[in-house]
DNA sequence: GTGCGGGGAGACCGTTCTGTCTGCAGCTAG
DNA sequence: CTAGCTGCAGACAGAACGGTCTCCCCGCAC
């Protein structure tokens, strides 16, 4: 049982990676340097570039893992868990950014936040965000295609708008964001019965 | 008819103003620097810091100037303009959406790009994005009420959803966003019919 | 005329940013 | 033992940032 000791001690890519997490998802890129999240990780300057070129192949990588953390290991493993039948769990995703929009650390959908911050032209971490934002919407496919809706892609597109007005709402304040666009949500449905 | 003459040359201060709109509404505000906005206005350094005290003084004005032209004299406008009833006036945003999602120049909601971008903390200028993207809704709430729909409050809260929605998802390069988010405002009349 | 306020040109300052480099310490495989 | 990799510490470079300052010009009101 060599592999399941107390705890391995992370790396020091995996602390860089952690600490970029954390600030990026909160405050967004620019407002973040890297000597913020070499001091956070505990780790030197040469340290962190020698594991990532520059601080956009940083960024990049932290795209992948929030898609890992909140895409796919929370809002696709919430909304399955949450209910049985497909629509059941396009409905949950609701449910829980209802939570997700009370917690008092809420910091909002990083792939948007970050779209947004690099609006301009066509940079690689706008790229990126872009992709991102779409994988989400091809889960919202899958499960539209699943629930026996039509069109499925054209459902999820306007599903997905729902989605990030009310991530935005929530940033803005508005706690009951996530239950509004569930009610309008349940409307989409039925017109796509 | 001494101040009707061909064009009464801007003002040094009214040539700031215009640059920082066309840069921070294109590119964001961390991502322009004074430099850029002084160099576009054909102005001095000096000048520039005797209109505005700081660079956030100067984004502040950019946003009250963002709702003038934008949610006043655009949204506004063209909502009132494109149908006699408020309730084709609200639906009539989203025809004017359709458009300006369309357009080359697009360039987002800057309301929400600002408040995003300094979304930790509540320093001033997140405030007052909150703030202008509050008078949107109280326009919303105040044809609602118009067309005697229940709750006008709450209903301007999801049809702003509706609204933020649709503007990130043409952000991400979707131009059918405004007929999508049509579409679903057309239901939520019915729910508060 | 004279004073004064708006404006222009641009040097300058301190800070912060990304990114590089040197030097040293430890661990581990051969 | 030693070579090589990982990592720490921190100086350093070069650019960009926001903001201040001085000096000069010009037009206008008194």
């Amino acid at each position: 049982m060599a592999e399941a000791l107390p705890l391995p001690a992370p790396s020091a890519r995996e602390r860089i990676l952690e600490s970029a997490y954390e600030l990026f998802s909160h405050r967004g890129i620019r407002a973040v340097g890297i000597d913020e999240i070499r001091e956070r990780a505990d780790v030197a300057k040469a340290t962190l570039y020698r594991h990532f070129a520059s601080k956009d192949e940083l960024v990049l990588a932290f795209l992948d893992r929030r898609e890992q953390l909140w895409t796919r290991e929370w809002v696709e493993r919430e909304a399955r868990a949450r209910a049985l039948d497909p629509e059941g769990q396009l409905l949950a995703i609701f449910d829980a950014f209802d939570e997700w929009f009370r917690r008092a650390d809420f910091e909002g959908c990083s792939f948007i936040n970050v779209m947004l911050e690099w609006a301009d032209g066509d940079h690689p971490i706008g790229r990126a965000s872009v992709l991102h934002l779409a994988n989400i919407r091809a889960f919202l496919a899958t499960l539209a295609a699943e629930a026996g809706l039509r069109e499925p892609e054209t459902f999820a597109h306007s599903w997905h708008i729902l989605m990030k007005g009310s991530i935005v709402a929530a940033a803005e304040g508005d706690a009951e964001a996530a239950q509004r666009a569930k009610a309008m949500g349940g409307a989409l449905i039925e017109t796509y019965r």
